[in-house]
RNA sequence: GCCCGGGUGGCGGAACUGGUAGACGCAAGGGACUUAAAAUCCCUCGGAGCUAAGUCUCUGUGCGAGUUCAAUUCUCGCCCCGGGCACCA
């Protein structure tokens, strides 16, 4: 063994083993008990920053404690390789993304080799392939079939300046990013995925997901958004022209019914325009729905606005109470959710409430609360409690709890409504008039309409020598060899081909089980490979993932369920979700955001490394590659070297943790490693001979004792900080308090058994520390003389009577604070302890004179006097 | 705005299920070794106060209430920070 730590040198060497002997290679063994860990495969943007090795550094330590543990771990890699910013960047540089993209694997797929993660790298995958994507146009020609993919109307960022579709994060502040003009709502024929049928499945199978952090649930829960409800339908009453006769709203609210005074409508809603048609407020209403078209309709957005509407110039009819109604449209009612039309009742709902205020509408107090009676003139807010009924015809003092089950029952037995649960979830609209994604397989024909591509023509091949336009829009339309088909039904040559791509997140809904059998070419996968694999036993990855990419997997799981190709409905069966890693971010009048290298931060102000100018420090977010706040790990890796970096990274916070970056520490990482090296090449010579202790620690010599019962107790911490929690900052505190044990021994060269404790204490900690610092322990464990893997080696067993304790530390406290302790045996009873505290001098000087009013023992631990 | 988290020394964090707040590490200060530096080792280290000495006193886990013999931990109200909000991934 070296006399100094060397990481460099040890690192590459062991990699190289590693690789030459295959040894995280994997294969299905159904003899053998099955580990499948997974860790969220990243956007290829370019380099791996701080927070990719903070989820794969967590991920690679459970993957060799589950090896080390017997285990048959599966543990892949992969790129999530379609996207927008590969677009971006070939805009902004002139090449195409594929370039790009391929271009990026390679530099990231060298970097975690680099960090030694213990991926079976034969399984790589990227999305962007077309043995990959084929498999996904596959699977949506069936769900085409089954009903599951479908076109609907629906709305898009547009910028005409760029004639082109804006992502949500393309907008700033309604404001095209590229060329800084107002976007505006569009509406295009788009496909969907019927996400909806699913809803009550997937949200009953939330509370059968124990393996999943609770706060991912209930944010899954309320993604779905279930309330149970009435449909109710009030007629249109007259007025000039052709009318649909009714509106039909959805509402949580039934009992307060007879409350209702206005309807508001969605300005996207079909009936506006009909029930304004040939009204004095026609041109009202175009303008308003005009001015719509330019906000962003999002709910976020519209929660902030101010609520506003204009009148239809229509009436209808409330079914219960007689009353003639005005139908309003209105900012705050979303096409998206219910009906797209609200039943507005402004008495006992404060949205309502202030719209009414606003436009001077009718308030009608229909529930009561217990102790007042409400009257319209004295309102100030709404009531939205519970209460007892009035102005409710036959349902007047009746409480509103009952009133809710009794009007449904009403409306319902009347034929005005009947009793309806609601999702807020909406369909997963897929279409992305993007160039960088997988086409969708299908056919528009001026014939036959929608005409699915033959299954035989698969993979509808995205075309590799497109040029991206400067607007950001997809090339595909243009691009006559691709769009230009003829009809597979017809025949005829006046086809178009699809152009729009798949949203991204359908990759990532089924690359899990792509792992399994990664080349396969008659189907998605192999159906044994799957069935010995999947589901997933732990996945690992950021919580910003918690809704959208988690629900999406799930749902396209039960598709495949349902198709028969899986035999399970819930693809993870344990998820734990990292907290991200955070840095503020910097920013350039001139160039924009700034890399943290680009800031040039010498004396007073930072200044843009480019320019000069001063820099602004924006707020603290997520590392992204969008706000350039990322760290990239090299630095770390090249000064101190991956181990010292794993170690770091997870010796900073437990994983689920949010974490602001500082490098603060990271020196003690590598002195640390380094205290470990030095002992061990201190005694190597002494320890090589001897075997490890594996005794009862009883009968050994008082120093040697304590070692030993330490490096038990030292096995069980870090056994179940990774096992039951995956806490491993405090299992690397335990080591850490080991080897300060270590160097404590105060040396009897003599004692019997000397060299084996110490071999004991030191290879234990050489165990436990290796899935963290696989490199480091390695050449250690080579160094004691062992001829294979250290990651062939059984994790590290504790004897239960090692952990024992001789005596214990009772506390004493007086009217709850400590004020006294004292040692006792383990096995002291109540009354001893109870005696001993009241006994003692310190606890009786607190006492003084005062009578005892009780005293609380708490077994093992503390003596509680009340005086 | 809505939903979900988080807030503990100068810093990262620890504290099992309500039972000694600050483990472990970083930074800082002091000392040892050295011609010197690095490395290493030892000591101090939440705040305030008192002392000849401390097993000293008071105070302290975002703020304010409450439950309890006992609250970082449970309950309620508030403040601040982060994430998600359906086309970033």
């Amino acid at each position: 063994m070296e006399e100094k730590y060397n990481p460099g040198a040890i690192e590459s060497k062991w990699q190289q083993a590693w690789e030459k002997e295959r040894l995280f290679k994997v294969d299905t063994e159904p003899e053998k008990e099955k580990y499948y860990l997974l860790e969220m495969f990243p956007y290829p943007s370019g380099n791996i920053h701080i927070g990719h090795v903070r989820n794969y550094t967590i991920g690679d330590v459970v993957a060799r404690y589950k090896r080390m543990r017997g285990y048959n771990v599966l543990h892949p890699m992969g790129w999530d390789a379609f996207g927008m910013p590969a677009e971006n960047a070939a805009i902004a540089n002139n090449s195409h993304p594929a370039t790009w993209t391929y271009e990026n694997i390679a530099n990231m797929r060298s970097q975690l080799k680099k960090i030694g993660f213990s991926y079976d790298w034969d399984r790589e995958l990227a999305t962007c392939r077309p043995e990959y994507y084929r498999w996904e146009q596959w699977l949506f020609l069936k769900m085409y079939a089954k009903g599951l993919a479908y076109r609907k109307e629906s709305y898009v960022n547009w910028c005409d300046p760029c004639q082109t579709v804006l992502a949500n994060e393309q907008v700033e502040a309604g404001m095209c990013w590229r060329c800084g003009k107002e976007v505006r709502q569009k509406k295009l024929w788009q496909w969907f995925f019927r996400i909806t049928d699913y809803a009550e499945d997937l949200l009953v199978h939330c509370d059968k997901l124990p393996g999943w952090p609770e706060k991912v649930i209930t944010m899954q829960k309320n993604w779905i958004g279930k309330s149970i409800g009435a449909e109710i339908r009030f007629p249109i009453i007259g007025g000039p022209g052709e009318k649909t006769d009714e509106i039909s709203v959805f509402t949580t609210r039934q009992d307060t019914v007879f409350g209702v005074t206005f309807m508001c409508l969605a300005p996207e809603h079909p009936l506006v325009i009909t029930l304004s048609e040939g009204t004095a407020q026609a041109a009202a209403v175009n303008v308003f729905i005009e001015r719509m078209s330019r906000q962003d309709r999002t709910a976020k957005a519209v929660e902030n606005y101010e609520k506003e509407g204009v009148f239809t110039g229509s009436y209808c009819l409330n079914p219960m109470s007689g009353r003639e109604m005005p139908i309003y449209t209105a900012n705050f009612a979303l096409m998206e959710y219910g009906t797209g039309a609200v039943m507005c009742v402004p008495a006992h709902d404060q949205r309502d409430f202030d719209f009414a205020q606003k436009y001077g509408l009718d308030i009608v107090v229909v529930v009561n609360p217990a102790d007042e009676d409400l009257t319209v003139d004295e309102l100030t807010a709404a009531y939205t409690g519970e209460g007892v009924m009035i102005n409710s015809g036959s349902f007047d003092a009746m409480p509103n709890r009952e009133a809710m089950e009794a009007i449904a029952r009403h409306l319902e037995a009347h034929g005005l409504g009947k009793k309806t649960v609601s999702y807020r979830l909406r369909d997963w609209g897929i279409s992305r008039q993007r160039y960088w994604g997988a086409p969708i397989p299908m056919i528009h024909c001026p014939t036959c309409g929608v005409v699915p591509a033959p299954e035989e023509d698969l993979p509808i091949l995205l075309p590799e020598d497109a040029n991206l336009l400067e607007g950001g829009g997809s090339p595909l339309p243009g691009l006559e060899y691709f769009s230009s088909v003829s009809c597979p039904r017809c025949g005829s040559g006046e086809a178009r081909r699809e152009t729009d791509t798949m949203d991204t997140f359908v990759e990532s809904s089924w690359y899990f089980e792509r792992y399994c059998s990664p080349d396969y070419t008659e189907g998605m996968f192999d159906k044994r490979a799957v069935d010995y694999w999947m589901p997933v036993d732990q996945y690992i990855g950021g919580v910003e993932h918690a809704i959208l990419h988690l629900l999406y997997s799930r749902y396209y799981t039960r598709v495949l369920h349902d198709m028969g190709l899986v035999k399970y409905k819930e693809p993870f069966t344990c998820l734990l979700t990292q907290g991200m890693v955070c840095k503020e971010t910097t920013a350039c009048p001139e160039h924009g955001f700034l890399l943290p290298g680009d800031v040039a931060a010498g004396e007073g102000t930072p200044r843009c490394a480019i320019c000069g100018e001063a820099v602004t420090i924006g707020r603290v977010e997520k590392m992204s590659k969008s706000k350039k706040n990322v760290i990239d790990p090299n630095i770390l890796l090249e000064r101190y070297g991956a181990d010292t970096t794993r170690l770091f990274c997870l010796f900073a916070a437990p994983p689920e943790r949010d974490l602001e970056w500082s490098e603060q520490g990271v020196d003690g990482g590598y002195r640390f490693l380094n205290r470990v090296w030095r002992y061990a090449a201190a005694c190597m010579d002494d320890l090589k001979t001897v075997s490890p202790y594996t005794g009862a620690p009883d009968t050994l010599e008082a120093g040697l004792k304590k070692l030993c019962k330490k490096t038990h107790e030292t096995i069980r911490r870090v056994t179940r900080d990774i096992e039951d929690r995956f806490h491993f900052n405090t299992a690397i505190s335990a080591v850490m308090e080991l080897v300060n044990a270590m160097y404590a021994l105060e040396d009897a060269p003599d004692a019997p058994h000397r060299n084996s404790v110490v071999r004991f204490a030191v290879e234990s900690a050489i165990l436990l520390l290796s899935p963290i610092v696989p490199h480091f322990a390695e050449e250690v464990w080579a160094a004691l003389g062992n001829r294979t893997s250290i990651f062939k080696a059984p994790w590290p067993a504790y004897r239960e009577d090692a952990l024992v304790k001789d005596e214990l530390l009772i506390v004493v406290q007086v009217n709850g604070k400590v004020r006294s302790r004292f040692t006792a045996a383990v096995d002291a009873d109540d009354e001893f302890l109870r005696q001993r505290a009241l006994s003692d001098d310190r606890a009786l000087k607190f006492i003084a004179d005062k009578p005892v009013k009780k005293v609380v023992v708490v077994k093992k631990k503390l003596v509680n006097i009340v005086v």
